[in-house]
DNA sequence: CACCATCCATACAGGACTGTATGGATGGTG
DNA sequence: CACCATCCATACAGTCCTGTATGGATGGTG
């Protein structure tokens, strides 16, 4: 079993989710994909019907990779319910999660199967972050408040462009996470 | 004076916005957008030195519409900070600006000068919270937090894809909305 | 070692767009 | 009414991409 292919189907996802992450959805161009690979695009077109097509399983991985995996990893390591909140934020929108999850957002915006993804997991975090916080607050309201607040600090952390005068953006984003955890 | 053109630089440009909007920067071409306003690509070309050139217009034009204008709107309608900060919020993202304003948002993190465009602006929008914050919050770092809550809180109101059980979005927000401006 | 699954290169036809050049058209102004 | 600023249509050359077709190449398997 287990060919060895020297350009799988994988590559083609990987090289694809970079060049989202980069440049969003119209960035993803199969020609240029291709010599990034160092091929040509001889291969693509046996992999994929088409270019959709590539879109759709770029968008499976990465389904996968920001919730299962995320929660999953957070759980096994452990800890008291105010860390993994800090640690499930810290890790969904990760050096390589993070760009690929805005470029997602962004694209959901005008295409409503991906809208409909991006509900898919972003209420799997939703989910997680509130059972999270149930463990310490008891009105259910506040749960949903201190969920919402934490999941749009986690995001407007990266998107908003602001200064912070003598602080850095770490440093305010700490003591929002202290404000939002007590 | 005052000659009468049929499609002036402001019509390009606000036909560009539009289409940044739906489909962001890429979705940004002289062609589509000559046969949207029902012209050839003829007097574009007489107006703008390239595309390139539409793009920073239109971010000019955004610039001052989603800054002076907004900050002015509230000054003038009054009111206690509290009212002024949800005023503030629905305005800079009200239903034309918001679209643009998410758009350029995105833009920003492949293009270094927009980038720096929305830094400013953020920059503005953030002060203009802060001051306001201040009026009732006398702990500076509490200030911040608060500030910088309201922001992630308001952007995360439209980018956040999650749902809330029995309750909408719109009353999850002003719950937030309540509990930061207590 | 022949075969077959897997992958690649190349060529072709077509589409969408950019920027330039050139020759109008249109309507207020002197 | 001639003129000039303003704007438009058309044609052209060039770029980059898509999807299809076709003929290999490569290497593990029976």
């Amino acid at each position: 079993m287990a060919p060895p292919t020297r350009t799988p189907r994988e590559k083609w996802i990987e090289e694809g989710l970079r060049a989202l992450a980069a440049g969003g959805p119209d960035a993803v161009r199969v020609e240029p994909l291709a010599k990034a690979l160092g091929v040509t695009r001889g291969g693509f077109y046996w992999h994929f019907q088409d270019r959709r097509a590539l879109l759709d399983a770029m968008l499976d991985a990465w389904e996968r990779a920001s919730t299962d995996e995320v929660i999953e990893r957070v759980e096994t390591e452990g800890g008291d319910a105010r860390t993994k909140v800090r640690r499930a934020g810290a890790l969904t929108l990760s050096a390589e999660l993070l760009p690929v999850d805005l470029a997602v957002r962004d694209w959901a915006r005008r295409d409503a199967a991906v809208a409909e993804r991006l509900r898919r997991v972003d209420n799997r975090r939703m989910d997680y972050a509130r059972s999270l916080f149930r463990t310490f607050c008891a009105d259910e309201d506040e749960v949903e408040i201190r969920s919402m607040l934490a999941f749009s600090l986690a995001v407007g952390k990266h998107v908003l462009a602001a200064d912070h005068g003598t602080r850095t953006r770490a440093e305010v984003h700490d003591m929002a996470a202290r404000w939002l955890l007590t």
